[in-house]
DNA sequence: AAAGTTATTGACTTAAAGTCAAACTTCGAC
DNA sequence: GTCGAAGTTTGACTTTAAGTCAATAACTTT
């Protein structure tokens, strides 16, 4: 590969960049149907034409945002896992993670679940499925390794269900919570924040699976400020409360 | 009114659950995306403008196609609520009910997730907004019928959390549960049929709040071979194992 | 049965995704 | 430096589908 090439791969990969930023925007503005492709190519001062040089569809750009997205949220699932304290701490730390990453794509879950509908997948690049079927896994084997040190440990009962059920039921309880926190019409009004609920039902279900110390006897404060200050530092909307 | 004035509304009526039997079927094989109001409007024998003297748009018709959902959904919930047995029981019976919905409707919670975003919601009528509220409404006061009764009885220990909390955390699970079981690509496979996670992690979750009697005294098998028996006879998915 | 009223229609307008032949740019040979 | 070939970018064009509304049909009243 000549030098030039290694120039214009930057170049692309770049201008790529910077077509998502901007995507990006409007999605976290306007929702994937708002998405126009004539105005996000003027927007980024190109073409039409060119945006579909680097992206398949419509969705597909969607698609590569969300991975990005992901990306990142692997990113504070792994240091989560690295969090100095009990299992239950450690579980708490990726709870904290969750929360940031929401702070940061308000609307991720719900993009993610319209990307897993059947006709928006298929109309994706299979490179880009494949990336982010890759990093969605990151973030399960994130969870799955503290689930499996808490059974090592003896934190964690064995009980008749498999470390992989118990992920599933942990990232449900997650995923449920932030959705059912979001939508507004949902004809039942929780005053509290709901991000905090996403925590609070979290423990309900680790409390469920018998995992220790209970979370009555833990300071939840206390830990998510060690993890503020330990691991996530850039978490501004964290009020030590 | 006139006699004639009746049988024109009856009329207009009928006409209406006709082209919502059709978006229904369209909505369940391909999705939102898919449904093609030229194709839906040959398919019911009427123009495309009737559809129009019937719905705003066709986010209009996909909510109304919903509600007709929803409203099923409650009609279960209430006699869910009304099963003879242990608050714990009962609870259980919302969950049966909550399947049953999910054989019926297997994308639901992906449409109706798809439906609360901002940009879909503000282009349905805001009566079938109302009507929709009111059935989200029926459900929720269901679980929380039991959920007070569970408190009453002292099934259900009063500790720091409301009613509407505990209510909200069951519905997060439920719900979270549903989505995770059905997206295929999340990267991480559960063996087992994707519904009985659903019950398997609300029972969980019940355990976790301190719901008497515990998962592990409960036979659950016999007591969703009651409730079939009694209250669902017409959920022929339902294998006694 | 004529005039008036209401209901229905489908050709038309509009918006936006996706395409591709033409214009432009870069590169290497001489 | 110039030329032609190879690669890159473009935006006018095609296509598809939602949403509209003037024309037409059906029904009602007098």
């Amino acid at each position: 590969m000549s030098v030039t090439q290694a120039r214009k791969d930057r170049e692309r990969a770049e201008r790529e960049e910077l077509i998502l930023d901007h995507a990006q925007r409007s999605l976290l503005k306007d929702g994937f149907q708002n998405l126009n492709l004539d105005d996000l190519a003027k927007s980024v001062e190109y073409s039409k034409g060119t945006l579909y040089l680097h992206f398949k569809t419509k969705e597909d750009i969607a698609l590569a945002v969300a991975t990005r997205a992901i990306v990142e949220r692997a990113d504070l699932f792994e240091r989560a896992v690295g969090f100095k304290g009990t299992s239950r701490e450690r579980m708490r730390a990726i709870g904290f993670a969750s929360l940031h990453f929401a702070h940061v794509y308000p609307d991720y879950f719900s993009v993610e679940l319209m990307l897993k509908s059947h006709s928006f997948w298929e109309k994706a690049d299979p490179l880009r499925q494949q990336a982010h079927g890759m990093e969605g896994a990151r973030c399960f084997r994130a969870v799955h390794r503290i689930v499996t040190d808490a059974i090592e440990t003896g934190d964690l009962p064995r009980g008749h269900l498999s470390p992989e059920e118990i992920v599933f039921a942990i990232a449900s309880t997650a995923i449920g919570s932030h959705i059912m926190g979001r939508s507004s019409h949902a004809g039942m009004f929780v005053t509290q924040d709901p991000l905090k609920m996403v925590c609070q039902n979290v423990d309900i279900l680790l409390d469920g699976l018998g995992w220790k110390p209970p979370s009555k006897d833990m300071d939840a404060n206390a830990v998510d400020r060690r993890i503020h200050r330990e691991i996530f530092p850039e978490a501004t909307w964290f009020k030590t409360s």
